[in-house]
DNA sequence: TACTACTGACCGACCAGCCGGTAAGTAGAA
DNA sequence: TTCTACTTACCGGCTGGTCGGTCAGTAGTA
């Protein structure tokens, strides 16, 4: 990464591009270790910099948590809310994608977002709203819309939309929590793919209006 | 709780009684704000005695944080496993006993187990591996021989067990997760009861073998 | 008096945040 | 091109506060 000290390079000034560096530097860390386990000193060094540094870009370590969650959220909750405007695709497809496009942000370290989330909410009750606000709220009625118009257009059979809410995520957030936790610590291997594959044909199948062959 | 402090019950404790109390409290505290954030001094005030009491009977926060887990986390195994054993009910059965039982578990503090496991699994490899080893596998295996079972009575229709194995309990994880963290946080109601009805239903439809009406 | 469950002041390691100092880079003059 | 005067990104040793863990002492019991 952006962590080679050799002297001759060590001082060249890249006020642009820093703060990016070590919000990336800073979610790899705190991915694998949480929150309160990362040392500043640590993330400096992942990003090739002193630790006085950081403090030139972000005033606490609270703020470069914000930072991280941010930057991390926001490109592709935009670009989930996009594909779901299209108004011509069936429902079912739709959920197709956003389930392929789950798998490949799996392969980053951005969903260890959730589990950082999930860890610290009871500490920074603002990053908790912020994030309850802007992602699970929206990410909600983004889902309850593609039902509700899969249920209008009759793909779908009716069903109660709070209760199934929930439903369509559960196992993506559950692969993100594995992947960045117990995953790490065990034998045990659970195939992302077969385990997408399979939701997928099952809520399907489960939501699907009388004929599905 | 166990914090009458009065100064003529409180030698009276008994030295059987003071571990469980003191991982009762300590589950509480964890729970609420994590692992790290937790300081013992908090969990002996809340468990209405001395800090330097806790160290009589746990040699370090590590180990308190152990005996927390393994308090609440085997009897409810040990009562799952009794009951996917009976090999006369219906699969489908026993999986809507089990939704049952979980929607009462999360009435307590042990459905915030997962979200320190999940928090704290990078710190602890030997804690995330018990868990894995003892609460994981052995969940999944529960599930894997329950859908074996369907599969085999003609109840359900032939799927990929891997896949649908960890889709039962994403659900149950999330409503877990929810209520220990952003669901603190936020207006956003999630009703746990009908989230697992919905579950149900469209999970036993989309598993249903051809003929549901 | 002897015993023991318990206490809480204290210690030391740790780390977020600070700040005086360093040197890379720049611009203007010659 | 080269020198000098200046700016500022960057550094890392230090401090103050926090908290896990200790232990000499207290109070209840027999």
């Amino acid at each position: 990464m952006a962590s080679d000290l050799s002297p001759a390079r060590r001082r060249s000034r890249r006020k642009a591009a820093r703060p990016g560096e070590i919000v990336e530097a800073a979610l790899r860390l705190f991915a694998e270790r949480g929150y309160a386990a990362t040392k500043l000193e640590d993330v400096a060094a992942a990003a090739g910099i002193g630790k006085g540094t950081i403090y030139l870009y972000f005033a606490t370590k609270e703020e470069l948590f914000r930072a991280v969650v941010r930057q991390a959220v926001l490109p592709n909750l935009q670009a989930a809310v996009e594909l779901a405007a299209d108004p011509d695709r069936p429902a079912a497809d739709i959920l197709r994608v956003l389930a392929e496009r789950f798998l490949v942000m799996l392969q980053s370290d951005l969903t260890a977002i959730p589990k950082l989330i999930v860890a610290e909410a009871g500490n920074f009750p603002a990053l908790a709203q912020f994030y309850a606000d802007e992602v699970a709220s929206k990410g909600m009625a983004l889902i309850r819309g593609i039902l509700a118009r899969g249920i209008a257009r009759g793909e779908f059979r009716p069903i109660d939309l709070d209760g199934a809410l929930p439903l369509f995520s559960a196992p993506f957030l559950m692969l993100a929590l594995w992947k960045h936790s117990l995953g790490r610590h065990t034998d045990i291997q659970i195939d992302p793919r077969a385990v997408v594959a399979a939701h997928l044909d099952i809520l399907l199948r489960g939501l699907a209006a009388k004929a599905t062959p």
